[in-house]
DNA sequence: ACTTGGCACTCGGTAAACGAGAGTGCCAGA
DNA sequence: TCTGGCACTCTCGTTTACCGAGTGCCAAGT
């Protein structure tokens, strides 16, 4: 009985469920795989790993089928992984190289990653406590009202309007905006937002106490663009896989397409993987601890500008899934996007 | 052989068909509704009303189902519009005044309007070629590069960098930045975008050409911007009503969410509607132009800041909907988040 | 000229019965 | 420890039979 072969009969199990997601049974096993053995050895191989709690028979007269537990072995110690075709390699760059703004590649990514592995793809925007403030700016609306922009390093852009109560239309409310602006610019530009956040805070008390009226709000708003978590965003694409695989899921996929659209959930899974960025997270079925996603895994890796990571994408499907391929397009997907925000930095 | 009974009939079939979702028979009919006929009166007319094109049988020994045509008649001439509750308005006004900037607000929208109608709800972002111009800022970067921020009625901002290839950290640089924003503004701000864009284009001239080298590429930004058609885009929510309405669907549901993926032609629907914003626009079955969609029906209206129209939102759901409850729903919808969009401008 | 009750007929859907096929578990022998 | 053989189990697809809802039509009533 020895234990390497019964990981080759897992592995090949896996292999031929994931190919014609239908229960694999001993002879056919031994007809498309050298295993140098025959059906019966098989079927004790099998009888074996079931009770490991790796595979599991439908019903008493089926072929087997892999358990979360066995699709978790197969990714950590089975598969190889598959490199991409030359072909899809410059299809990624040419598909993500056309894009104008963080938006377009926001979307051209989801795209791309549903349309290469034909599954749902979630990617996350740039999160902003991770980002650095690349430059702020104060522009007066006209009246009281006064719009602060944030640009930070990923090309992603927060405004909000807030109102003075104070008219700034006088020559020296101008001058103070600009004053305003300079040293904010000096103080904060480059530092990590949440840095600059709390540095800016302190910079209130420069100000003569008519002028801190002014300068106070401004701070208070940047600091609540900050905090709220809720700015937050996904975006998907590819749902219409789901149909696609329809056969896949136990039930339906209504708590699927649920599960989907409750995208504090999602930013929630996305965020909790290791903070290697090269390293592609895996969550199969049962380990994951949406319910309504139990019967899907979810394949998600960091991505950032530059080296640091600041969002992560992903590709959620049935466990059934093509891992090694999933996992190559992911990483890949991913590398690339990197690459894109890094040079928007950098210019 | 009274034209009024007949209609009567439909009509009952139709909220009959809606609400059990089963074919509806002559005998149950006459039992849920006062017709004051009997069952083979009602069937007469059926074979009347079925010979007209608007009802058909599922095959011979079925009820009748309201055809596509069926359900043109009811909405166009036998439904009244079903005001809402006070807690749903009171709802909508809840939940739309939460919302802190347009992102928000569109987001908020388009869950609602799922959650409202129990279908799939679609939103259009306010399109910039409707809006008027409120600010334009340009942001020096350091070095080269200028950001052109463009702030437009509707609350929404969209910027580009621009490369000029001459340094604007002198300060000469700077007051020619200054100068342009102070012009742009003066021509642009109040102004359709339109408009203001061949407007800034004239500007050009005013510089000498020198400085024309700056501000030439800017004017172009802006022009991209506009041109850039690509940027309308749409939200969506409550594709998981899809799976609950799943029976309704003769297919699957595959092909309706493969058609709500492609945003472009979204938003050609969406455009495609009267011009009357007050007027709710639907589109029933197979009058719609998008093979994937030919089972739906889509109820829309338009939407913007004050009167003018800027965008579409709207609901798409089966055939079998209740088209009354779905109007007003939408019509609701739209007003308040058009009242809303209406005092952010105007403060 | 409509309306109505009666009646034969049609047809989809469900349930039961059945056979085929795939796959297993186990055992005895190599 | 592996292998071939064999009896057993269970799902799935097919067939058959039947029930009931609903229709279309007709002849009689108002």
């Amino acid at each position: 009985m020895s234990e390497d072969r019964r990981l080759h009969v897992l592995r090949a199990i896996v292999q031929d469920y994931v190919q014609t997601s239908e229960p694999v049974g001993s002879k056919a096993l031994v007809e498309r795989h050298q295993l140098g053995v025959s059906a019966a050895t098989v079927r004790n191989d099998m009888a074996l790993l079931e009770e490991e709690g790796l595979i599991h028979a439908p019903h008493t007269s089926a072929g087997r089928v892999p358990t979360d537990l066995g699709y978790r072995v197969f990714v950590d110690r089975l598969s190889e992984v598959k490199p991409l075709s030359r072909g899809e390699r410059t299809a990624i760059t040419q598909f993500l190289s056309g894009a104008v703004d963080l938006d377009d590649i926001v979307d051209r990514t989801v795209r791309l990653l549903a349309s290469l592995t034909r599954q749902v793809a979630v990617v996350q925007y740039p999160s902003l406590t991770r980002s650095t403030v690349r430059h702020v700016e104060l522009v007066p609306m006209g009246g009281t009202r006064l719009m602060v922009v944030l640009i930070v390093n990923t090309g992603r852009v927060e405004q909000r309007v807030v109102d003075l109560g104070r008219d700034l239309t006088s020559p020296e409310g101008e001058t103070l905006v600009a004053s305003a602006r300079a040293r904010m610019n000096e103080l904060a530009t480059g530092l990590p937002f949440r840095v600059a956040a709390t540095g800016l805070r302190t910079l209130v008390d420069e100000f003569s106490d008519d002028d801190r009226r002014v300068i106070e709000p401004v701070v208070t708003a940047i600091e609540e663009v900050l905090v709220e978590e809720r700015e937050e965003r996904v975006v998907l694409a590819g749902q219409a896989n789901l149909a696609r695989l329809g056969a896949d899921f136990p039930s339906s996929i209504g708590p699927i397409l649920e599960a989907l659209e409750e995208h504090v959930v999602l930013l929630r899974l996305l965020g909790e993987l290791s903070d290697d960025p090269e390293l592609v997270s895996v969550r199969i079925g049962r380990e994951n601890p949406v319910s309504g996603l139990q019967s899907t895994s979810l394949v998600s890796v960091g991505y950032g500008s530059g080296a640091e990571r600041v969002a992560s994408l992903g590709v959620l499907g049935p466990t059934r899934m093509d891992y090694p391929t999933t996992m190559a397009a992911v990483r890949a997907v991913a590398r690339y996007v990197s690459e894109i925000l890094g040079d928007a930095r950098s210019t």
